[in-house]
This record gives C-alpha cells, sequence and structure tokens, in this order.
DNA sequence: GATGGCATTTGCAACGTGGCAAAGGCCAGT
DNA sequence: ACTGGCCTTTGCCACGTTGCAAATGCCATC
C-alpha cells in the first residue's frame, strides 16, 4: 500500500497535520522538523493522493483539451504547445478527441467529466453556438479558434477573415486569376470556415473579381485525403484554376499531391496557399505558402483566460503571418 | 454548487445510498424508485464527483500516457488510437510529453502522478532500462515500443530488427549497392534504434555486402529536419549512397527534402524508405515507402497488459508490413 | 396466521487530505 | 518573574462517495 501522510507521521514522530505542512511548504515549520519529515517522506516514498487532496481543495489541476483529432497535425501541434504552457503553470493538460461528433462535443460541454478537470479548453468542430449557450455546467471554459460572437464565451481565435483575405490577396497579387477556395463546410456551423470563405471573397472583390461558386469548394472532413479528392475533381474540371487558397495545410498537401498526379507544375500552373503552418508544409516538395497562426500565443492566451476568469465573455486575437514558400 | 449526492436525495425522497445505488446501476432498486431518483438527477444536474468516488473507490479510470511529444505524428497517430481504444473500456487517457528528457521520464516513472492514474503507457526515449528495473512506484506499467529484454517490465513492441531487414533487403533487392542507414543515436540507450541498425546490419551481411561506418547516419533526433539534414550531408559527401532506409517517416521525409534541394530523383537516383507509416508519408511525392506497425493493434495490446496485470513480466508483439510506395 | 426468504432500502463508517483555530512553547522586553 | 506576542505544532472535522451489513418490507408458502 502506497504510504499515507499517517504513515510518515508515525515515522517522523510529529502528527499528521505537521506533515501535511510541510508538503505544502506552509511557513512556519522549523527547519529541524522539515527536515526530518522530508527524510521521512523520502524514506517511506511518499506521494500525495490527488483524489483526496482534489476532494479537499475543491480544485484538480487538470484541464482538459478538447480537440477533434489528436492525429491531426495542426491539433497536434497546438496540444503539444498547450501541455508545455499548462505545465509551467503547474496544470496537466488531460486531451480528449471528440471525432468532430457533435454529440460527443455536447457532453463534454455540459461536464460529462464531473469535476475531473478544473476548466477546459475547446475547440469545436460541430457544434453550434446555441449549444453553448445553453451550458449549464459551471466549469470555465475558453473557445480555441471559434467565435461568431453569439455565444457569451470567452475565446481565443485568430482573425481568420483578414488572414484568408490576405493568403487570397497574395495569390491575386501574383497575377493569378481564376482563385478557388478549398474547405467550405456544408453544414455552416463552422465559424472559421465561414471566416475564411469571407475572407477569400473579400479579397477577390477587392481585386474586381467575381466569386464562381464553382470556386468554393466544399469538403467533408479537411483531411489530406479530401484535398486530394477535390483537387484532382478541379483539375478534371472544365476550367480549372490556376490557384488555390485551402483552409488547412492538410487540405493543401493533400491538393499538391493531386497536382503531382496530374501532372500540374506547382507553383507554375497552379499556385496554393495553406493555412495552419504545420511542420509537414516545410519539408513539402513544393514547400508550402501558409497563414502561420501563432500557437504558442495562442496556447498561453487560452490558458489566461481560463486561469483569470472575467464575468464579461472576453474575445483575444492572436496574431498570424502569411509565410510564403514555394507553391505560390 | 453542484449538487451531490445528498441533494438529490432529498429531492427525490430517499436516502443518499439510494441515489448512490441508481447512480450505480445497482441490481435492486425499485422501477418506481429507480424513476423518481432519475428525474432528480435530471433536474437538478447531478453529476458524480470523481474526486470523491476515486478516493472511495481506490481507482481513477485514468490511464497515462507517456510519449516524448504528441505532435510527431507517429505519437500523434498511436496517442489518437489509444485515446480511441481507452475509451471503449472506460479509461481515460491523460498524456504526458517528456521532450525526451530523461529526468522527466524518470520522474513520470517513479509516479510523480501520486495515484492519479490507473496505469502507465510509457514510450521511453532517454530512459535508460536500469532506471526501469529500479522502479519502487506500484502503478501498472507497459512499455510501448522498447524493449531490450532487461527491465521486467510488460511490454509491447514490433519485431524491429526483421522490420529493418525486410526494409533494407527490399532496398537491396531492387538493385541498390550502397545502402544508408539514417537514425542511429549517439548515446545507445534507445533500443529500438539499435535494433533497427542490428536488422539493417543484417540484411547487408544476408546480400554479402560489407558494413560501411559511413553509411551508418547518426542523427540527434528524429525530426524531419534532422533527416534533411543529415541527407544533405549523404548527398554532398564524396560517394553518396544509392538508397537510404531511414528509422523513421520524419527522417525519411526530411531526406525526400534534402534529394528535391539536390536536384538528386527519387527513386531513381535514391531510393527511400521510411518506419512509422505516418499519414504524410501517403500523400508525399513520392509517396514514401514504409515500414507499417500495426498501431491499433498496439493500442490494443498494450491496453489488455494493462489491464489485466499478470505476475510475470510479459513480451507482446504486434505485427507490422512493409507497405511499398513511390520511393524506392 | 405464522414463517421464511428475497427484494429493496438504509445508516454507518472510512477513503486521505487540508482549513480552521486553538493550544503549546519560546523569547524579549518590562 | 511576569506579560505579551510570535513561532510552531496539533486535533477536529468535512470534502462526496461507496462498501458493508443490517434493517425494513413484502409476498408466497406452509
Amino acid at each position: 500500500m502506497t504510504p499515507k501522510l499517517r504513515d510518515v507521521a508515525e515515522h517522523a514522530g510529529v502528527s499528521v497535520r505537521t506533515v501535511s505542512n510541510v508538503v505544502n511548504e506552509f511557513r512556519y515549520v522549523a527547519p529541524a522538523t522539515r527536515e526530518r519529515v522530508q527524510a521521512s517522506i523520502d524514506a517511506l516514498g511518499y506521494r500525495p493522493n490527488m483524489a483526496a487532496r482534489t476532494l479537499r481543495r475543491g480544485r484538480t489541476g487538470l484541464v482538459a483539451l478538447v480537440i477533434p483529432e489528436i492525429d491531426s497535425p495542426y491539433y497536434a501541434e497546438l496540444a503539444a504547445r498547450t501541455v508545455r504552457v499548462a505545465e509551467a503553470r503547474g496544470l496537466t493538460v488531460l486531451i480528449d478527441q471528440t471525432d468532430g461528433d457533435a454529440e460527443r462535443e455536447t457532453e463534454l460541454l455540459h461536464g460529462r467529466r464531473g469535476q475531473l478537470v478544473d476548466g477546459v479548453l475547446f475547440s469545436p468542430w460541430g457544434v453550434a453556438a446555441a449549444e453553448l449557450a445553453s451550458r449549464t455546467d459551471t466549469v470555465p471554459l475558453v473557445l480555441l479558434g471559434e467565435h461568431d460572437g453569439t455565444a457569451g464565451v470567452d475565446h481565443v481565435v485568430i482573425d481568420n477573415v483578414a488572414a484568408a483575405r490576405e493568403a487570397t490577396g497574395h495569390l491575386l497579387a501574383g497575377g493569378r486569376r481564376r482563385v478557388a477556395a478549398m474547405g467550405v463546410q456544408p453544414r455552416s456551423l463552422n465559424a472559421t470556415a465561414r471566416q475564411r470563405l469571407a475572407g477569400y471573397r473579400a479579397a477577390l472583390a477587392e481585386a474586381g473579381l467575381p466569386a464562381d461558386p464553382e470556386l468554393e469548394v466544399p469538403v467533408r472532413r479537411l483531411h489530406r485525403a479530401d484535398g486530394h479528392e477535390a483537387m484532382l475533381r478541379l483539375l478534371d474540371s472544365p476550367r480549372p484554376p490556376d490557384a488555390v487558397f485551402c483552409f488547412t495545410d492538410e487540405l493543401a498537401l493533400g491538393a499538391l499531391r493531386a497536382a503531382a498526379d496530374r501532372g500540374v507544375a506547382v507553383p507554375e500552373s497552379l499556385a496554393l496557399v495553406g493555412f495552419d503552418d504545420v511542420e509537414d508544409g516545410r519539408f513539402s516538395v513544393p514547400a508550402l505558402t501558409t497563414v502561420s497562426p501563432d500557437k504558442d500565443r495562442i496556447a498561453e492566451l487560452a490558458l489566461d483566460l481560463l486561469t483569470h476568469q472575467a464575468d464579461a465573455p472576453r474575445s483575444v486575437i492572436a496574431p498570424h503571418r502569411l509565410v510564403v514558400r514555394e507553391t505560390s
């Protein structure tokens, strides 16, 4: 059996409370006592029991990070950073994977974790804003990357509209005239996709180009396979685009592969811009031009919001920048 | 305040214990009572308090997955699968990221998590076998992907030697004669790298080729950047290889990029084989030939071992297969 | 109508910890 | 020597839950 406070107390010849004081680095413990107790702790290999501590303190030190998929590189990178930042603040991250399933998202949102976590960082995929509003759970919540303003919830976002406009504008500035947008979501729940589409359209309008419905390409998910499939269709269509703004790097990498399959030269005949700046895109051939959100900053800001909950919901915007590489 | 059992009990006019019985689906609860209590539970929005439950039951339902990096695609994919399998078994996975830091690994190994988890799935990087043996913690432990047989611990592995031999043999069968191995670890702690090197050498020996130290390429980490750098060095060397067996897909993807940088045609002038079968490699140009470990199976087996701990340490081998694509 | 047995409900206690506040001990200043 | 004050240690209890076993109630059977 794992030793508990009482065992240490007996071993050191002090009261349970004193051991607790040592463990919690209480100020008023005589150096000699502290030393003796510490020796007993080491000797017995005592570790605080988290359950008991949590029950007593009312806090767990755990934060849930709810994301659609761990193995999607953007989320993996975001998760890695979140874990690092959280650890630096004495928090532990519990990663929940929803597979984009709205039902599971709702479940987690309404506190299925039952007091297991002190806060939730939530990167929604299929869940509607209304669902957020109807939340009864009291656990602090911060939304990542979704914001249509309706839900009265803290959130960290990047300026998706501006970023999409820059990306599309960059393609247009390079002389492209048939620029497609890939990543449109059939169900319009997804605020991020909507905003990127809006930015794309704004850039077209600025350049005096008409919006062509054929060039607004819907995909089921945002994976490489989806990008690959959609790009093949585009390239096989009567009037293929000369550039594509992809809503994620994964889509862009799939599209890049499709271009290779069809023998279309990138960037000569087809320019591509992605979104997320994931590691893969830096090493692809050719390397991917992309919008790079500041993931470290996102993680930091999200944990800031979570640990300093305020009365009124806040919206924080993390920086992004366009990274031009070889696909454009 | 979140309602507790007592609140529900009062609301439903039954004892606390009966509510607990309903929550835990105890057999002997009258249907009418069950219904009434359930109504109260729903009305008040009761959620069991995990800390109290854990304290009482002695189990948390949490399993730690300790990996070097979440955002390395192999680990990300493994983590995603582990989370799914665990969930199907009513377990929640807590992901710990060590950044390959031996100290942190040791810390986690010795139970820093203090009863927070019921078991640990551990994918070591820098920690020595001796460290494992000296473990005092009693939490069930399963090792992933490391096995030099010395540590008396359950583990799930693939047959790295055989896999490396197949991969290298495949390159040799394709007529390559200067086959390099990339991914050798300077410190020899890493059993996986050692085994893959052994398999590589075995294949060379089988083909009657001498082992050339110049072709056994060490790298600091196993990332794309390391593969890129190492490959550039190889290509710039007096006698570059005509094929490289990379110990991870990430290295291979970096190498692929390096080949493009130097204008070396893959697979014509240079063949590449990776290891891990990560998603990126399926969409790279050209698509990566790789050793594909059965990650689903690894996750399942690991949780099997963890939940059915035995007296004697067991070694389980998960299947793998060589997936030939375009780089060889 | 009494008895036995089973279905259902309940009270008590304990899991290991930390908040609280009081008790104890020591020393300096008067 | 006495007092006051501060440093140090301590006991008691509650956090919310469930294991245990006993208590209650009901019905069929004799």
